[in-house]
RNA sequence: GCCGAGGUGGCCCAGCCUGGCACGGCGCGAGACUGGAAAUCUCGUGAGACUUCGGUCUCACAGGAGUUCAAAUCUCCUCCUCGGCGCCA
């Protein structure tokens, strides 16, 4: 959420921040959002003109009985008497207007940094480099598609049986991989100065808004029925909000969380794509980084996050790219993002892995996620950031396609290996064999 | 789940019975004093609207509803914390 003060006081850097969108449904809300606020101000004025009265009369009556002339008190109170349903009245309609402007409000995105490039959708993102070597096969390699369904790492026909289209059950070797990525997560994250987290994957409505998942993106998260808690898409949700209405100390900055969950995602948008195997699915295991600090050093920590993810990668020696990524396909949350694309040798691509947020103080506003200096200090509001470190199933479908070989099994990554007491998947046919 | 005690500014706390502009301390800021500092003293310390930038006003006592001219204070509902008992993977 942006700070209507901001609007009220500079509407034309927000505008001109806004027109680079090139979106004219974010203006409309703007010039929206500036005349709800100005209808919202004259009846706050108009309102605390009638409590001035109110209480200019009470405090008469007081003194009234004070100096013993209680004969003139019937005529105040006949007075004062008529007040309170005026109040109540525009009271009602200022929380009305009120509402109706945070409304409008939360669905305007982030103030975009300047180095975003502009783009319509994700054809538009810029390369900034690119690290690792693409494998070479002397073969035509496999999709991860067909390798999960050769090696039986995974029973996706079951999983719709029981729970419908996008779901899976994971199994034997890849669930193994899977541990040893956590292990292997872990290590380096507590080296980075990250705390571990589970984090609670409920959360109320208000975090959900406060994040900046709703209301625009309702439509990609679950709902519990009756009750006012969502299923979590990222553990950005809980860990951002598990700071809510806390005033924290800079020197704890920068706050470094890493968080392992399950997400849930409805997928809503994504209808006939990556329909197969465990690449996009309604529920999914994740290692998040998120991160709070000061307005200063956020843009520091922004790359401290994606060169964490970088290290990982590349502990995992997974040939991938940095893109910056473009105004079409940037969301409403973030100020800039970094994705992480891995190398898929079947589709000859790289694909998101990873994306590293700098949401600045578009969520800890709402939020109310404050900092300040020391004690007695004036409050600031905090930036937060996130970062996937690695989706794990979408993380083990590009491990697949890299360390695939010839007979049809998959080397496990070297780091890993200490993990698993296994070096390759072979499958449970031939396990079977042997 | 039951019983009890609580929730007041960044923190600690008074006020609640008996309704009338939220007491005091810590911290922090400004000023005075000083060669400089400590100590001391004075003033200030949250959110919002308006402002001729001097100020003016409103709100804020866990949240909501009610009673009242007037609610931190009285009534009702909800949430949370702590303690005791019960249940439980």
């Amino acid at each position: 959420m942006l700070d209507i003060k901001l609007i009220r006081e500079n509407p034309d850097l927000v505008r001109n921040n806004l027109e680079r969108r090139k979106k004219p449904k974010f203006l409309n809300m703007l010039d929206q959002v500036i005349a709800v606020d100005e209808q919202w101000r004259q009846l706050k004025s108009e309102e605390d003109l009638l409590r001035q009265k109110r209480n200019e009369l009470t405090t008469s009556i007081k003194q009234l009985k004070k100096d013993g002339k209680s004969d003139q008190i019937p005529t105040v109170i006949a007075e004062a008497k008529k007040i309170p349903d005026q109040i109540k009245e525009l009271e009602k309609k200022r929380e009305q207007t009120k509402k109706h402007r945070d409304a409008l409000l939360l669905q305007i995105p982030n103030l975009l940094h300047e180095s975003v490039p502009y783009g319509e959708d994700d054809e538009g993102n810029v390369t900034v480099e690119t690290w690792g070597e693409q494998p070479s096969f002397h073969f035509e390699p496999l999709s991860h598609v067909d390798l999960v369904e050769s090696l039986q790492l995974a029973d996706i026909e079951r999983a719709a049986k029981t729970s419908g289209a996008r779901f899976y059950f994971l199994q034997d070797d890849l669930v193994s991989l899977e541990l040893a990525i956590i292990q292997h997560a872990q290590h380096l994250l507590r080296k980075r100065g990250y705390r571990l987290i589970i984090p609670p994957t409920l959360v109320k409505g208000f975090v959900m808004e406060g994040g900046g998942f709703l209301p625009t993106y309702r439509d990609d998260v679950y709902k519990i029925e009756d009750e006012d808690l969502f299923l979590v898409g990222t553990s950005e949700a809980p860990l951002v909000g598990m700071h809510a209405d806390e005033i924290l100390y800079e020197d704890d900055f920068p706050l470094r969380y890493a968080g392992f969950s399950t997400c849930f995602r409805t997928e809503a948008g994504a209808h006939g794509k990556d329909t197969k195997g465990i690449f996009r699915t309604h529920h999914f295991e994740k290692i998040e980084q998120i991160s709070l600090t000061s307005p200063d050093q956020s843009w520091k920590e922004h790359e401290y996050l994606f060169e964490t993810a970088e290290l990982f990668w590349q502990s995992l020696k997974i040939p991938y790219r940095k893109v910056n990524i473009c105004t079409g396909d940037l969301g409403i949350v973030a100020s800039k993002k970094f994705d992480l694309e891995g190398w898929y040798p079947s589709q000859e691509t790289y694909r998101e892995l990873v994306s590293t947020s700098n949401c600045t103080d578009y969520q800890t506003r709402r939020l109310k996620i404050r900092y300040r200096e020391k004690d007695g200090m004036p409050t600031q509001i905090a930036h937060s950031l996130n970062s996937t470190l690695i989706a794990i199933e979408r993380g083990l479908t590009c491990i697949l396609e890299n360390y695939q070989q010839e007979d049809g099994s998959v080397k496990v990554p070297d780091v890993l290996q200490k993990y698993t007491d296994f070096s390759e998947i072979i499958g449970q046919k031939k396990k079977k064999k042997e």
